[in-house]
DNA sequence: GTGATTGCAAATCTTTTGCACTAAA
DNA sequence: TTTAGTGCAAAAGATTTGCAATCAC
């Protein structure tokens, strides 16, 4: 269980240092409250017109990217010209099915990239991603 | 070593089954004599003007796709909206630079995925892809 | 109050498209 | 000649930005 899921999303604006306002709430309710979630700003936004909380597609853009840089998310790049965010933020890998545009988690346990490759001279790795791609049979 | 190395531009397109026109002849020779390259449109095209090659973008966006529907060239999403084309088509995976924008092969034997998780139920794996950012330390 | 945040509309950037023109077979 | 390929300019889609209005502290 991630401990994370005890603190409320006030909390989480707090100690990611950012103002507890309307539109951020609702978007972290939306974002933290329940099942981890691969959301685009397109989604996220319609979801939030759903739910009657009025907020601007900018403003959605803005707060994926504060999330992001708080730590609250992880973006995802699996398409040209569309980016995901991940409310999983632990060590993990995506499967993605093109076709429906479905991203979706591999358990961290059950791949492991082993034997690394040193990186090029001066640079250190930042991070590591596995993409499997999969099509319905 | 690569057999197509062996290959006239001119008889990669022939058994890719499109016309060997100028401009594709043109962008093939950027792409494919010499060392294995990696390339956005925009560089690409730039790469050609530079050359005194007259080709539309659109056209080097078309070419782009045509040559990678015919396996000549492999797509890798690394940073959203830019697309980079990979001129090595062999199984492999990628160093990606953020700062500067520079994606660099893993030679294949240096890094293996082992033990795959199985995929979601009713699909089948596509491919897999692993991207190791790094940065310059 | 004051500085951070928001919304809107316009701008930007990459990529795609429609269509008349050109070139390869 | 016939069909595929090209170039241009316009369109599309995702994302960002500038700036005045609004909100949290």
């Amino acid at each position: 269980m991630n401990l994370s899921c005890s603190l409320s999303v006030f909390e989480r604006l707090k100690i990611a240092d950012l103002r507890p306002t309307r539109q951020r709430l609702a978007l972290a309710e939306i974002l933290f409250i329940g099942e981890d979630r691969h959301v685009t700003a397109e989604q996220l936004h319609g979801e939030a017109q759903h739910r009657e909380i009025p907020v601007s597609l900018a403003t959605v853009y803005n707060t994926l990217h504060q999330f992001t840089e708080a730590g609250l998310l992880r973006e995802v790049v699996v398409e040209p010209g569309r980016s995901y965010f991940d409310t999983n933020t632990t060590e993990h890998h995506h499967f993605y099915e093109e076709a429906g545009g479905q991203l979706c988690d591999i358990p961290g346990s059950s791949l492991n990239v082993v034997c690394l490759p040193s990186p090029p001279a001066g640079m250190t790795i930042t991070s590591v991603e596995v993409i499997i791609r999969v099509a319905r049979r």
